[in-house]
This record gives structure tokens, sequence and C-alpha cells, in this order.
DNA sequence: CTTGTGACTTGCACTCTGCAAGTTACTTGG
DNA sequence: CCAAGTAACTTGCAGAGTGCAAGTCACAAG
């Protein structure tokens, strides 16, 4: 069972509700990468955050559960899956944007995004 | 000593940066309130999403160690406090907006905010 | 048949969150 | 003058979330 259980919204304003789905300190990052094309577990563990493993399969978990990703096997035998961004999940791309040009405006030791990632559509 | 501490960032990435500041169920409620003109200590406790006062206490003492509002006695005796955003803070308006927009067409159960809300400038 | 790899799970300590109650410094009503 | 009220907190404690290290399981490669 994951940690990160689904709560009853504290109430109906959009933005408390959004936090109960992202509003914890991994869930958008493994968003960014999935976004810049990461798929698999392995792949999510080596970014340079340095998320540990119990909490990647908490979140990922979670993530499934709110209907952000979907978790498909690529593979029988061993069992190997990769993870995708749902429209739903995409629909986020404008958020993680307006962060990124808050952090360009506002945290000067930040990188500043590749403009591809910018340019992303949200569809 | 609040218990949400400023840790070193884990990486360069605005994102995961933006996250060590904002990146918890409660910081940007918060703000939402002091956007839609909330000052004062008690106003915060009165919305519906009835945050508790010590973590009230504790988030308004790490946006202002954050930059993100400001602290001000309007009266010394007795001491009264109200909290305004600095320009930081307010640059996370479009952050709001977009997580607004994004909860608007995949939380149907969520509220539509005000029109003068989605209408702001972040300047 | 030993080693490696991908995808996890488990255990433990520590930090964060939620709830209830208490505190301080006044102001107001009787 | 004294009791009650109010704003802005603080404290204590239980439970949830996070970080770190190690272990598991199913194969594949050498």
């Amino acid at each position: 069972m994951p940690a990160a259980a689904t709560r009853a919204p504290r109430s109906g304003c959009p933005i408390a509700t959004s936090l109960e789905l992202v509003g914890d300190r991994w869930t958008l990052v493994i968003l960014r990468d999935l976004i810049c094309g990461k798929r698999r577990y392995g792949e999510f563990l080596s970014s340079p955050e340095r998320i540990t493993t119990n909490i990647l399969a908490d979140r990922l978990a979670a993530m499934e559960a709110h209907g952000l990703i979907e978790k498909t096997a690529y593979q029988a035998h061993p069992p190997r899956y990769d993870y995708r961004l749902t429209a739903k999940g995409r629909g986020l791309v404008p958020v993680l944007q307006a962060l990124c040009r808050w952090a360009d405006r506002f945290l000067p030791e930040c990188w500043t995004p590749p403009e591809s990632f910018m340019a992303l559509g949200a569809d």
C-alpha cells in the first residue's frame, strides 16, 4: 500500500485539491523526467536529485492511481515496465513551465531549462 | 525553529529547487489567500481548508525566510502583524493560475476560480 | 554456476503534519 | 476593577511522510 494515499480533498479549491496530487517534493520531479522522455524505473533513479527506490516506487504507484501516468509491461519474462504520461499528466506541463519561469527570475542559482522544454504544448 | 527548514537544493534544476520552497501541501494555499487580499493570521485560519495554528506559524516563518512574504507590525501594543507578498511571492501567480487551469480541465469536482483571479498579472 | 541488472520491498530512524491545549498581551463590557 | 474575549502564537504528542541501507526475485550473460 502506498504511503502517499489519496485523501479526501480539504475543499473544492482547485489549488488545494491539485496540491493533494502534486503537492510534495517528488511528484513533479518525476513528471519532469517523463516529459523529458524518461520511461523506466532505472532512468528515474539516475536523475541528479537521487530519489530513493522506496519513494520512487511509492510515487509511481500514487501517480498511476491518480491517473497521471500509465504503467505497461514492455516485456513479460522477466517482467519489465515502462511508465508513460496520460493526457492528465501531460496537462501539467504549463505548471512546470511556470515554475521554471519563476525560478529563472527569482532563483538565480538554477539552470535555465532547454528551449525545447519551454516550447512544449500541453496536449 | 521552523520544522520546514531550508535545505540544500538537490540539484540546480529549477523545478526541483522551486519545490524545496513551495513543494508542500500548504504554502501555495497560503499564497492563494495572500493574493486574494488576506493579510492576517486569523484570516488565514478562517479559510475552508482549516490549516492548524502550528503549521500556519511554521509556514509563514519559512515563507518569510525564503523571501516570499514580509511581516510587519501594524500596531505595537499589543503586537499585531500583517503579512504581504513580496515581488518574489507575487511572481508565483502564474503557477497558481496554471494549476487552476489544469484542475478546471482534469478535476471536475473543483470550483472554477473567479475571473479576477485568473486575470491577475504577476508583477 | 557465478555475477549482473531491473524493478522493487523491507526495516529503521528522523522529519513533517494534525489535533488539542496552553500562553501572552492586551481590549471591551459590566 | 474584574471577567471574558481576541489576535497571534507555542507546546506536546501521535501518526504520516522521507531518507538511507540492505534484501529479494526473475531472469540474462559470461
